[in-house]
DNA sequence: CGCATTCTCTGACTATAGTCAGACAATGCG
DNA sequence: CGCATTGTCTGACTATAGTCAGAGAATGCG
């Protein structure tokens, strides 16, 4: 229990801190610069490449290596050449290093501790959910949706992603050749649209449309990454496909899905999709809904 | 609402941020150094003395000279002596400082907006609220409580506001003379106890028992500052109370409260105090309870 | 009146957190 | 092989955010 709320509190302040623009991490400093206690932080138990450390903490290659260099001299690194390409660095933590590492890691955990010691027990408790729900929500307002093109690199990754769900999901698997087709020139204007989700850099869930002339437009291709699932991004997916649809002039969206499937479908029910009879033979379908927008 | 969500997320930040040791307007910099924009802030729209902006940002006063140096260049402050004591110098905004100000005021204001904006409306009330309630609570792990001179000034603080208070919400208002006494030397051990709670060196409670060698102890002076009411610090107070009188050998603990003071009397409830028969000729008591420690 | 104190300021100094240009070595590719 | 690219490093520089010592003016107090 203590220990859960002392994490919530340090997994809050690192969330809110990073949304705030600040890296107060100060009070982790006073034993070294902020700068190397960051650095210190970012390596790891295991050591990492220094220019992955360098793209995580977005600071300047001379910075990260004229601060390798104290951290080389107060003993608590070393660094080597990748053996895989000698032009790379690999840079781990000494024993040293490692202790120092631990030392923080203790100082962050006390600086909770004090934070919540002078609530009760129930106070304690509705702080953590309180920190928790505002971290949730702080993340999902981190998360950008937008237009992409079904055969970028992202977009591909989201379609795997939906694929290998489908397939694990499915009683019988799911095979892509067998269900109604949604190749990148389907999702592509002005066939269709693809807006893929994005939170910092990554790409965390996708949607898409099939427009047809002369009948209602297809939802095709709902997906959210699992680490963001609960942030209602889910339902921001499917306002903004639907937005796009009317912006398409589109006047009824229809879809269908599996019975495994019941957040989805859940999801549906709550944006106000009516199930409808089966409009189509779609073999992994149980249920078909649609909505006049 | 679009207003108070804004205005809750800031001061959120501003709670958060002072919690977490960071000074994090970042945001607000980019145009002025972060040293001058805090500055500007402070400085209000009235103007302030020197020392008490310096107090209050805890900077050094030589620092303080040479930001209000580059901000006097800058045509955004003027500094002139102070009337009273021409040693004292006081700061105030010009025109140009005060939309400067307005400026930064804006621009926290976008920040807040653009924090908010992905969500959907439900999800920025949850956050608002959660916002709340993580500010609240972080509020009252502020608050220290400790034992005090009665005739400290802080104490003599507390104890006036309850007699202002007392006579304020009384029918017939509040005479102490005609009260049962708590004078210093009876809440000073070993006679007895007294409690004040701090937030940020402010003193905003107070508490007291009175030990009798042959009957139970009594609970005088209970009080909470308006402005940290629902923090829980009520029943922080008494549960440090009666655990002071637990240290002292304390077995049964009363008290007699007006029925004016319905919040006090559902805290001793809540606290397991049981209401009994009059033990005292308090001319202002309409209740009087009892707990066993 | 004179001495201590208060408040502010200047000068001199420091650490942190960078940025930018360019050198150098290893690698990839035609 | 040669040339472009990648990853790292060094040198030179900058801005911010201070700290510390001490000077000087105004004030308070015995």
């Amino acid at each position: 229990m203590e220990r859960t709320l002392v994490e919530r509190v340090r997994s809050f302040n690192r969330t809110v801190t990073e949304r705030v623009g600040a890296l107060h991490d100060h009070f982790l400093g006073r034993a070294h610069a902020l700068g190397e206690a960051r650095l210190l932080w970012e390596i790891g138990g295991v050591g990492a490449e220094i220019r992955e450390v360098r793209g995580r903490l977005a600071l300047d290659s001379a910075y990260v290596s004229r601060l390798l260099r104290s951290l080389q001299r107060q003993g608590l690194v070393v660094v080597e050449a990748s053996r895989e390409d000698r032009r790379v660095r690999r840079v781990r933590l000494t024993a040293a290093g490692l202790a120092e590492r631990a030392e923080l890691d203790q100082r962050a955990d006390a600086f909770a501790q004090a934070l919540l010691e002078p609530l009760s027990v129930r106070q304690q408790v509705r702080l953590a959910a309180a920190m928790a729900e505002v971290e949730r929500l702080l993340l999902a307002s981190l998360v950008r949706i937008a237009v992409s093109d079904p055969t970028s690199a992202d977009a591909r990754w989201c379609l795997e992603q939906y694929a290998a769900e489908l397939n694990e999901r499915f009683d019988a698997g799911w095979d892509p050749a067998r269900s109604i087709s949604a190749q990148p020139h389907e999702l592509t204007p002005p066939a269709g649209i693809l807006l893929v989700a994005h939170m910092r850099e990554a790409p965390v869930g996708c949607g898409a449309v099939k427009f047809h002339a002369h009948a209602p437009a297809e939802l095709k291709r709902m997906w959210v990454a699992p680490q963001v699932r609960g942030l209602g991004l889910g339902q921001r997916l499917l306002a903004a496909l639907e937005h796009a649809a009317r912006e398409a002039g589109v006047s009824v969206l229809r879809l269908e899905t599996n019975r495994a499937l019941t957040e989805a479908i859940a999801l549906y029910r709550r944006a106000g999709y009516e199930e409808v009879a089966a409009f189509n033979a779609e073999p992994y379908a149980h249920h078909w809904f649609e909505k006049r927008l």
